[in-house]
DNA sequence: CGAGTTTGACCGGCGC
DNA sequence: GCGCCGGTCAAACTCG
C-alpha cells in the first residue's frame, strides 16, 4: 500500500462545490476553539502542561527490500513527508498501544534502496501481540545505533 | 463491520 | 514580521 503509488491515483471526487477541506471546517467552528489537534488531548489541563521531551530514541538500520518492517507489534501509519536530502518520503507510524505512544519512523535510502532506517522513539510497556521468536535473530542482524 | 491506510492541510518553531 | 520546515491530525477510502 505504502509503496503503491498509482494505487490511489484517481482520487477526484464529483467537484460538487469548492467545499473547503473538513479540517478547515473545524476552524470554522466556534466550538473547535481548541488549537489544532488538541481536541485529541485527552489529558486534563487540570495538570501542569508536562514537556513532552522525547525518550529515548532508537534508530535500527537494516537492509531490507520492503519498507513493512515488522517487529511484532502493531503499528499504525499517521503520516508521510517527503524528506529534503532524500528522494523518497518517510512514513511515521504509531504503535496502536493504548498508553503505548511509542512513535516509529521508516526512512529508506534515495541512493540505496535496500536499505532501510527505523527509528523507534520511546518504549513499548506491553508484551507482542504476534509470535515472532526470531525476532531475536533479526535484531542480532541488524546494526543497533542508540542515541541519548 | 472494523481496523488500518491514504492524502491534504494545519501547527509550532526557527531562520532571515 | 514573514517564510520555510518538519511533524501531526483528521476525514475518507480500502482491505480483510
Amino acid at each position: 500500500m505504502m509503496e503503491s503509488y498509482a494505487s490511489m491515483a484517481a482520487p477526484p471526487p464529483p467537484p460538487s462545490t469548492s467545499l473547503p477541506s473538513p479540517r478547515q471546517l473545524s476552524l470554522a467552528d466556534p466550538e473547535a476553539s481548541f488549537p489544532g489537534r488538541a481536541a485529541s488531548e485527552v489529558e486534563p489541563a487540570n495538570k501542569k502542561k508536562e514537556k513532552k521531551a522525547r525518550r529515548h530514541r532508537f534508530a535500527f538500520q537494516t537492509r531490507s527490500q520492503v519498507d513493512i518492517l515488522d517487529d511484532g507489534y502493531r503499528w499504525r501509519k499517521y503520516g508521510q513527508k517527503a524528506v529534503k536530502n532524500n528522494k523518497f518520503p518517510r512514513s511515521y507510524y504509531r504503535c496502536t498501544h493504548q498508553g503505548c505512544n511509542v512513535k516509529k519512523q521508516v526512512q529508506r535510502l534515495s541512493k540505496d534502496e535496500g536499505v532501510v532506517v527505523t527509528t523507534y522513539e520511546g518504549v513499548h510497556s506491553h508484551p507482542i501481540d504476534k509470535p515472532n521468536d526470531n525476532f531475536e535473530h533479526i535484531l542480532k542482524q541488524m546494526q543497533i545505533y542508540s542515541q541519548f
